[in-house]
RNA sequence: GGCUCGGUGGCAGAGUGGUCAUGCAGCGGAUUGCAAAUCCGUCAACGCCGGGUCGAUUCCGACCCGAGCCUCCA
């Protein structure tokens, strides 16, 4: 089965093939350290998690980056602010950001370069494109200038002449073109800076991807990943740097998911309508987030809301539930994945709503199924949910489990559903119910059964 | 202004040139001491206008509406 990804750069979807048979490289833009990650930032992490799952079923070798990015105004505003050094603000970020990814299942990259462990490679990178006249000095500021590249704009399908037309930002008069952009820039005295043959400075924004993807995974990578608002200006930038640099092709395939919408906006750092992760953890669990996040399309916006949340635990609940109807039985089969509807539709595309329809079609089926088939079932439901990043945990304690502590703690309401067995023995239904009610009151579920009652908060 | 991308049932959200998405919610039934879960059945959509087609939500064109980028942002 081949893996289809629609590739920014044409427009459509193409079959993917590595430029080495068995191996793919695959980079993600991540965060500026400066604060803690909303959800919407969240949503590129988990989907290419999501494709990092998926290659890894196809491929023996899959190295996949994502950058801290720490270095940066914002941190050394940020720094300012909080009268910390610029060390203290990027590490206690970085920290957190990790453990907020990790809380959403994403598993963690195979390299995580920094940009201030890699200005060597700026430097000379930038060096390479004054070398071949496609940057100059000027003012203490090294350009790149965009008339020097012919299909300067090709990524994002703008021409030089159109952008002029519609300019609205005021030029800085160091610069040739308008459309320059600072591969160097000179620092303050109490700005970090590293020294360079334009003195004492620090990498433009755009720098450190392509210095970092040539030093860590080569000239050129598979896969370049990152939200729809960094095709423009930073993504094409990027290929400006390093194809001039260094010729050939810099990304085979360019994703781009699309963002997080609150009440039909988007959702940004800028406008303040975000929800942290480390916020959403406090009320749900990583796992519900993610599945949330996975419920639509990557390329389609996602409405954001609380709904969306519940829905999200909702149906997680459900899986859950039946996986724990099945949580005795053993695993000794194997699934092929090629086989598989839920592997078909993360093959094309990424498709991971339909993904989860299949999975609801599984459970459905497993409720059905005769005991002979459910070892199968079950395992084929794991498998899809591990490729998603989900339903993993044990099926009970994610039911009784949950983020917001219960009024009641599992020995209670284990006392309590014992009271009512006691009641319903002694024919006392109004009693037995009694419990039920109170216990529903708390937040508590019982479901009877020939097994016995089982219980979970919901 | 330029360049992108969208508009699907009450909500979320796939997909397709011709009887089915799926989930949640609703309605009816089975089951249950009562419930829950589950099962069965059911309602309901494809922005607007035109064009081609035997037939379009799906293709083409215009229009309306929305979002994004062009400035830090996933």
């Amino acid at each position: 089965m081949s893996l289809m990804i629609y590739n920014t750069l044409g427009g459509r979807k193409d079959v993917f093939q590595p430029l080495e048979p068995n191996k793919v490289t695959m980079y993600v833009c991540g965060p500026t350290v400066y604060n803690l990650a909303h959800i919407g930032n969240a949503r590129p992490v988990v989907v290419f998690d999501v494709l990092f799952r998926l290659l890894q079923t196809q491929y023996d070798t899959v190295i996949y980056a994502r950058n801290i990015t720490d270095v940066d105004d914002k941190i050394i505003a940020a720094a300012r602010e909080s009268q910390r050094s610029i060390e203290a603000v990027t590490e206690e970020f970085t920290a957190k950001y990790r453990e907020d990814m990790a809380r959403l299942n994403a598993l963690p990259p195979t390299l995580e370069p920094h940009a201030t462990h890699n200005i060597a490679a700026m430097i000379e990178l930038t060096e390479t494109l004054i070398a071949k006249g496609h940057a100059y000095e000027s003012q203490g500021h090294v350009l790149f200038a965009v008339e020097s590249m012919p299909d300067y704009g090709k990524l994002s399908g703008r021409v030089l002449d159109d952008m002029l037309a519609g300019a609205r930002v005021e030029v800085a008069d160091y610069k040739r073109h308008p459309g320059d952009f600072v591969l160097w820039k000179p620092a303050k005295a109490e700005e970090p800076g590293w020294d360079s043959p334009w003195g004492r400075g620090r990498p433009g924004w755009h720098l450190e991807c392509s210095a970092m993807i040539r030093a860590h995974l080569g000239e050129t990578i598979d896969i370049h990943g990152g939200g729809r608002d960094l095709i423009f200006p930073h993504h094409e930038n990027e290929i400006a740097q390093s194809r001039c640099a260094h010729g050939g092709d810099y990304v085979r395939y360019w994703m781009h998911n699309a963002y997080l919408d609150i009440d039909g906006e988007k959702m940004s750092k800028s406008l303040g309508n975000f929800h942290t992760v480390r916020d959403l953890l406090q009320h749900y669990r990583g796992e519900v987030l993610r599945f949330a996040l996975l419920s639509a399309h990557y390329r389609s916006p996602l409405n954001f809301s609380f709904e969306l949340l519940q829905q999200a635990e909702a149906a997680l609940g459900s899986f859950y539930s039946t996986l724990r109807d099945v949580q005795d039985i053993e695993l000794d089969v194997e699934v092929q994945l090629e086989d598989e509807p839920f592997y078909r539709a993360l093959n094309d595309d990424l498709n991971t709503p339909l993904a989860i329809a299949e999975l609801h079609a599984l459970a459905k089926q497993m409720h059905k199924a005769a005991a002979a088939e459910k070892p199968m079932l079950k395992a084929r439901m794991l498998a899809a949910g591990n490729l998603l990043g989900i339903l993993a945990q044990d099926p009970e304690a994610w039911l009784q489990g949950g983020v917001e502590a219960g009024e009641l703690s599992a020995e209670e309401i284990e006392e309590r559903i014992n009271a009512r067995q006691q009641a319903k023995l002694n024919r006392d239904y109004a009693g037995a119910d009694a419990i039920r009610e109170e216990l529903l009151a708390k937040g508590v579920v019982l479901e009877d059964s020939r097994d016995g009652t089982k219980w979970r908060r919901g």
